[in-house]
DNA sequence: ACAAAAGTGTTTAGTTTACACCCATGA
DNA sequence: TCATGGGTGTAAACTAAACACTTTTGT
């Protein structure tokens, strides 16, 4: 064994408590939905490697983890720390694990110049949440530089960002076929139409308008409201609501069934 | 910055190549198919922390990664170091980050001795592979102490790997419902029979077989060959043979049509 | 001839698709 | 009264589910 190892592991056995662990982050990717374009939340990385002024670059909200914190929970911290909302829904969909996803260049001294930490390689968990845009979550409101982007013009990105975004995308596709996990997005008041518009933005495709409200509203858990649209110039839509408790018990019964 | 964190910073910055990366590691679920019963492929740890004989418990097959090691090409070499086999379908399905996963008991003791490496948390991301069962790959065939065992019943496990297999059989079962990624873990011909027992196994429910059989047969990429069954005191079953090129044409329209 | 598993078809119920017009409101 | 988007029904095609007997082989 040679000393560097030796030595090597006797500080990872001493290492001081609550600082980042320089091998381990977690990413994540934050969808909203403004009404008519499915959004993504994204932090600037606003100073260059020298404080001056430089190409602007966005990255995702995320952070390397603390030494013993657990995934699931830095994962929410960072959505606390950025939006201020808590108890969201947040789903780990993929780790990216290339050793060289974090290239050895500017984004890398950005890195260690933020974060304080010698980088070497970082391995990512990457979650993704559904939240209303709202006007307490949109840009600079908490200090954070964070704003939403639509997910067919993003900006430039650091690092293998918008890989994860991309995949992101294509889990919430798959995902929304067959889980309502859409409502999320939506205030608790929606109309038919809102949801529509919302699949349409998240699947890439319109969708008839009949056989969408047919299938949708035989769902149990959708429940209609007695109040409706107001001071719109046209007939004025029903509001609904997504009943959860409904939605897991019919779940449940799927779930037998399954085959 | 007190000195203990300069000098983990040092160090880090310092460390030595090609040894292990204590924070990062693998585990391999693998499932194999021995036309009765769904599997998994267990390793033995065989010796207790002081060398000497005491409770065997057994291991997902998995390791601490390499310190600049992809993570898909880690798993690779898990799998192949343990069976002989290379480019086997693996699939990483979640990450497992809580930082009391490896508790500081033998468990721990003996993962510090094995490695050469202070163990402190240990995040691992998991993959499930699916594979034949056959003489080669069973056993001590390959001195690692690795045998197969029923799903159903487990011996005892180490750390969280009791959990990680039944993530793992859960993520398998959504993902046969839309994927025929089965045929892994049947010989390259196969019988209806096999297919559908593998199925009733995998989803732990018995299946119709006249809806099964159409359902199956009437897929593009199942080839009828002339082959049949031979020395079997009943009416000989067909062979088939799954033709993946013809898959992934199909499941390409598949993919267009989507909603 | 018997045991054992392979293989086969039909009916019914439910789901998905395609498609066009009237309704309620504000301007 | 007009423009706007909300809301409605039906027929045809397809898919899923339930269900029982004949065939081929080895012993």
């Amino acid at each position: 064994m040679c000393i560097g190892t030796f030595l090597y592991r006797f500080v990872v056995m001493n290492r001081p408590e609550s600082i980042f662990n320089p091998q381990l982050s977690v990413d994540c990717v934050i969808f909203g939905f403004d009404g008519k374009h499915l959004k993504v939340l994204l932090a600037e990385r606003c100073e260059g490697i020298d404080g001056s002024a430089e190409q602007k670059k966005f990255k995702l909200p995320g952070d390397l983890i603390h030494l013993k914190e657990d995934l699931d929970l830095a994962a929410g911290r960072i959505l606390h720390e950025l939006t201020g909302l808590s108890s969201i829904f947040l789903k780990q969909f993929s780790v990216f694990g290339d050793p060289e996803r974090i290239p050895d260049n500017d984004d890398r001294k950005w890195l260690e110049k933020t974060s304080g930490v010698k980088i070497d390689r970082v391995v990512t968990t990457a979650y993704y949440s559904l939240i209303k845009i709202d006007k307490s979550n949109t840009d600079q409101e908490t200090g954070n530089h964070a704003s939403w982007h639509k997910i067919t013009t993003l900006p430039p990105l650091i690092f293998d960002h918008k890989k994860i975004i991309m995949t992101g995308l294509e889990v919430l596709r798959k995902e929304i076929r067959f889980e309502p996990i859409c409502f999320e997005l939506l205030p608790a008041k929606f109309t038919v139409r809102q949801i529509q518009t919302l699949y349409e933005v998240i699947l890439g495709q319109e969708l008839d308008n009949r056989n969408f409200r047919k299938k949708l509203l035989k769902a149990p858990y959708i429940k209609q409201l007695t109040e409706k649209q107001q001071g719109v110039a046209h007939k004025p839509a029903l509001f609904y609501r997504f009943d959860r408790k409904q939605y897991l018990e019919s779940r449940r019964d799927i779930l037998f069934y399954n085959f």
